[in-house]
DNA sequence: CAACAACCATACGGTAGCGTATGTACGCTT
DNA sequence: AAGCGTACATACGCTACCGTATGGTTGTTG
């Protein structure tokens, strides 16, 4: 009895979030997804006003849990600052507990921040939480607030870019990923 | 007398590029394209046989361009292969000598990647011979095979996932690869 | 100067999407 | 069982784009 009879606002975004990952945001399209969930768009048409509130909806859900996926599990670890940075290393380079799709959606919303503006603004208050909330860790290491900042940027920012490598298969992510953390920890 | 009065199809490619680099992949659209040439699109069609053949000439050139630039200027420098890789980051950092609007048409060749099959071979494979390129140059500084390519790895993922914090203004590129090199190379 | 090719304009049919208007089936209340 | 709101289906007009067909203009060449 998998077989819901309606559907819900969040079984839109849901399948917006497959279209944007599979073709991007041009993909977000009402008829398009509406043939994948095998509906006609007066169904979207009850949940949403347009395509714009749709995006808004999109963006707004996953701001929200971008930022609390992988913080909340390192906070609650207990373990010493510098073991937390290994642990929110292994956990982003899993990557299999983030909302919606994980890294190909996170990449997909990225590129998305290009070229509309609410997408970048999004995007750039989940970096700078993220960045802010490495910083700490690295803060806690006992490092100033100079070397804790260039820490923290370039951790997440390899992270960005190693993932992009790693999608094409050049790179394994956690190696380089791990590598860096070595490098920035060894160094007095 | 910047008059012109007939395009090339360099012309509109270029104009195809500054599209893209607003627009993003969906933004290449020859009757937008035209308007902004003050042209109709009939000049389009004739100089070209479709859209897809303009897409396979825009990565064919941006392809030959994207892996000539900086690699050029970095061997005709003739200095030692520590100081080679500190030019390679000033280089790759300035960015203003790169084909076809710079840094942001690479984030959006880099961004078509995701969608589109044959843009996403082009940035393969220039991302495979940057790669193969910085470490050559590790290799030339002593390292050895492993550590050469994951220093490599590190430096390029590095410089594009850090490029994008950059375009968000959350962080200084040049500051931060400089930082992240001296921590390489201060590693025995 | 006639003929030809390069280059572009205009007009057309076809497709795909958006948003709206309206119809309809179904469950739930009273 | 009558009525009402929920959740869709269907049909419409509109727009933007693609690709083609065809005609016009300009420069060059014999």
């Amino acid at each position: 009895m998998n077989l819901k009879k309606t559907l819900t606002s969040e079984d839109w975004i849901r399948a917006a979030f497959r279209a944007l990952t599979h073709g991007g945001p041009g993909a977000i399209r009402v008829e398009a997804i509406a043939r994948e969930l095998k509906v006609s768009k007066g169904s979207f048409y009850w949940h949403f006003k347009d395509v714009a509130s749709l995006q808004t909806e999109m963006l707004e859900h996953w701001q929200l849990a971008a930022t609390e996926a992988i913080i909340e599990n390192v906070d609650r670890s207990g373990v010493r600052p510098s073991e937390q940075l290994h642990l929110l290393i292994l956990l982003a380079t899993s990557a299999r507990h983030e909302p919606y799709g994980g890294v190909l959606a996170e990449a997909a919303i990225r590129d998305w921040g290009r070229y509309n503006k609410l997408a970048f603004d999004t995007v750039k208050a989940v970096d700078e939480k993220r960045l802010s909330y490495t910083k700490d860790l690295f803060l806690g290491c006992g490092y100033s607030e100079k070397r804790a900042t260039q820490n923290a940027n370039l951790l997440y920012g390899s992270l960005i870019g190693l993932e992009g490598l790693a999608y094409q298969q050049l790179i394994n992510l956690r190696e380089d990923m791990l590598y860096l953390l070595e490098l920035i920890l060894r160094a007095d």
